[in-house]
DNA sequence: GTGGCCTCTCTTTTT
DNA sequence: GAGAGGCCAC
């Protein structure tokens, strides 16, 4: 048991008060480092302390995986209870819970099995594919956000309007309504249609809404500023006038309206509720003086705001940096020349981050750091459940798990390859739709009837009897066991093992990582109900995985301004603040969207705690083509007094690869890639004296000077057409 | 079934 | 400029 006190010990008033509030409707608006977290864990504990709820009374949803594992692990910090019983988890996985338990009001199959958005892409191409539409015509990737825009607003195709729609949006209804169908069939529920289906059953089924009204005292919403039309109505199904709702958001940074975020339903939630006691948050513990009024007085530039300005009693602090680059590779050069400062000042490397608006901005940053030799790490990219080869696994064990699922037999009923190609295929699925059957079935069915040449019966009998042996194990071995198994049967490692070296070897690693991952997976098991296989498939569908957590080393941070939010580092490097990437050209120019840029650029900027470094450079190569950039406008809405410009002294910086392009000569030893110039850092390699980094060069065309150090540390001058890329 | 060549697009990303 | 995806030829 832990006193009122206790709770309340370090905290601010308006925290305080947030935290200790009577029971009522709360909107807590959380400016950027104000606490948010710490006053949500301890209004939790407070709840069930103070309040007497018990945590099954108490449904507390967030957006990201890692969002619900810190909260819940920060409970239990504070609490030393256990949370058991405490709903905790973000709305896809508390949608799937709900789904299992009451699968059959939501008219789902028992073995109902969640499509991720890969899936779902390859769904809605088959789909189109069979109603014989022309994918070059019509975009599945449209369709797909069709659909999924659709249904975040609560729309089933028969409710998107169709008297005022052109043929066009006829089109992708009829892909809807298409796609739908062979999701229904199949048992198949992507990622909005959890939320949508969750809304239906709560809306269709009082008893079973009630009974969830009943049951959560104490609603708790984080990020709200980021949730969809339809996880808002799903929320406020769950209101009644006898139960309360805490929402936690800040609408400046609200940087995912381009996925359907509403920051409306802020001030929706005050007005629907009626009865809300609002809070704000204003005191910021991360950052400088001086590096809070520059966010500020970059958001205050946006005319959408509910208001609310940010203030810190921590001291002035160092002058925002402003760095002008001749292009890219000199901003890169300039970011890596701070860092190994800062580095000696005795900052660690993790403590350093490098933003930028878009991936495509690493890879300079990557080249430079390599080259100085700065351990980085870089976030966002492919998830490890999102693998090729994992997602690939992962299909076996669908398909031991539940024969039926179509979307598992797609993917690896000829892959590896086993002479099952597409006629074969066709065939199959012809099979399925005449008999009315999945594809699994239709199999079976093909080789009882002989109806498949003899090359490709027996083939399909093959595999067949492997699936089927793999379904017999499954009864027998625990997930481990059942995984390894499964990976050894699949012939996926002598497939990858064909791949070229370095690729197909990391694969393979994953496929073994894929098995400790069961492991893990088998011990901290916390299905209900649910077979361990069963579980473990839906986890990888629902946690596309955390990026590897052993990767603790202490390494320079990269990362885009969207996945950067959230976090803090005392040193915090913007790069590429120009016109046309941040503000991205396709936002600039449509003033809802340019807001969003700006509670971008706010949040960048508030994540830095004692520095912050702004650079643009003046040329930069982009989509293969050299242009000038101008100044982001957002360097102009930042306070002059607030900024120091660094000019580098002592040094003749000259531009590099864009002013002296160097061409390879044309017989220069193939290319593969396209580079028409050498830049410094570069990789190279020399018939003799193998890999190497070009660290200068001189003159022009295919005799052009090239200084490269090699693996060895020697450097050596060498004519350009000596060199291959 | 695979490799080579062509065209297309190119913000952000969680679940 | 580069990756992805489609298409065609072997």
């Amino acid at each position: 048991m832990i006193d009122q006190a206790s709770l309340l010990t370090d905290l601010n008033a308006a925290q305080q008060q947030a935290v200790s509030a009577p029971l009522n409707n709360l909107l807590i608006l959380a400016g950027a480092g104000s606490g948010k977290t710490r006053v949500l864990v301890h209004r939790l504990a407070w709840l069930m302390e103070q309040e007497h709820v018990s945590p099954q009374q108490i449904l507390s949803v967030t957006f990201t995986n890692k969002a619900a594992k810190e909260m819940q692990s920060r409970v239990e910090q504070l609490l030393h209870i256990d949370t058991r019983g405490l709903w905790i988890g973000t709305f896809h996985s508390l949608a799937h819970r709900l789904l299992r338990l009451h699968y059959e009001e939501a008219k789902l199959p028992q073995s109902f099995q969640i499509l991720d958005s890969n899936d779902q892409q390859r769904l809605v191409k088959r789909v189109m594919k069979s109603i014989g539409l022309d994918d070059k015509q019509w975009s599945p990737r449209e369709a797909q956000q069709f659909i999924n825009r659709h249904k975040d607003k609560m729309k089933r195709p028969q409710n998107i309007s169709c008297e005022a729609s052109d043929f066009h949006t006829q089109t992708n209804i009829k892909i809807y309504q298409h796609y739908q169908q062979q999701c229904d069939a199949d048992g198949l529920v992507d990622f909005s249609e959890l939320l949508l289906r969750v809304y239906e059953l709560f809306r269709d089924h009082p008893t079973v809404r009630q009974h969830y009204q009943q049951r959560f005292h104490h609603i708790l919403i984080d990020e709200f500023q980021d949730t969809n039309r339809l996880q808002y109505a799903w929320l406020k199904q769950l209101k009644t006038p006898d139960n309360y709702m805490m929402a936690v958001g800040d609408d400046d940074q609200s940087i995912y309206g381009w996925r359907g975020a509403e920051i409306a339903n802020i001030q929706q939630f005050q007005q629907e509720l009626g009865d809300v006691h609002l809070i704000r948050l204003e005191q910021n513990y991360r950052s400088t003086q001086n590096i809070l009024e520059a966010a500020n007085a970059v958001i205050a530039q946006n005319t959408d705001r509910l208001g609310k300005s940010l203030w810190t009693d921590s001291s002035r602090g160092e002058p925002i940096a402003l760095f002008t680059a001749f292009n890219e590779q000199d901003e890169a050069q300039f970011v890596v020349k701070q860092i190994q400062g800062l580095l000696m000042q005795g900052y660690r490397r993790d403590e350093c981050a490098i933003l930028y608006r878009s991936n495509a901005q690493s890879r300079v940053l990557e080249e430079q750091l390599l080259y100085h030799d700065i351990p980085y790490r870089i976030y966002g990219g492919l998830r490890f459940f999102e693998r090729a080869e994992i997602k690939s696994a992962m299909a076996y064990l669908r398909l031991v798990h539940h024969p039926a699922d179509n979307e598992a037999f797609e993917r690896i009923i000829n892959f590896p390859t086993r002479g099952l190609g597409d006629k074969t295929v066709e065939h199959i699925r012809a099979t399925a739709r005449e008999l009315n059957t999945s594809l699994w079935a239709a199999s079976q069915h093909c080789i009882a009837h002989k109806s498949l040449p003899t090359r490709a019966l027996t083939a399909l009998q093959s595999f067949v009897a492997l699936m089927t042996h793999l379904q017999e194990q499954q009864t027998e071995l625990d997930l481990p066991e059942l995984t390894k198994l499964v990976i050894e049967h699949s012939r996926l490692i002598p497939h990858y093992e064909k791949e070229p070296r370095d690729q197909g070897q990391a694969r393979i690693e994953n496929l073994g990582e894929l098995i400790n991952a069961s492991k893990q997976f088998y011990v901290s098991d916390e299905a209900e109900g649910m077979s361990p296989l069963a579980a473990f498939i839906s986890h990888a569908a629902l946690e596309s995985g955390e990026l590897q957590a052993d990767q603790h080393q202490d390494s320079v941070q990269l990362m885009t301004l969207h996945s950067a939010k959230g976090l803090e580092f005392p040193i915090v490097f913007m790069v590429g603040m120009e016109e046309q990437l941040f503000p991205a050209k396709q936002s600039a120019y449509d003033p809802k969207r340019l807001e969003e840029e700006r509670r971008l650029c706010y949040v960048g900027i508030t994540r830095a705690q004692h520095k912050l470094y702004l650079t643009h450079a003046e040329y930069r190569r982009l989509y293969g083509e050299n242009a000038p950039h101008t100044a982001s406008r957002f360097l102009r809405e930042i306070p002059k007094e607030l900024v120091e410009e660094i000019r580098l002294r002592n040094e003749i910086r000259r531009p590099l690869s864009y002013q002296k392009p160097i061409k390879p000569h044309a017989n220069t030893p193939r290319l593969n890639t396209g580079h028409t110039s050498w830049h410094v850092g570069q990789m190279v390699t020399h018939a003799k004296f193998g890999e190497g980094m070009v660290l200068n060069y001189e003159g022009n065309g295919p005799q052009a000077r090239i200084q490269v150090r090699f693996g060895n540390g020697d450097s050596k001058w060498l004519v350009a057409s000596a060199l291959t890329v």
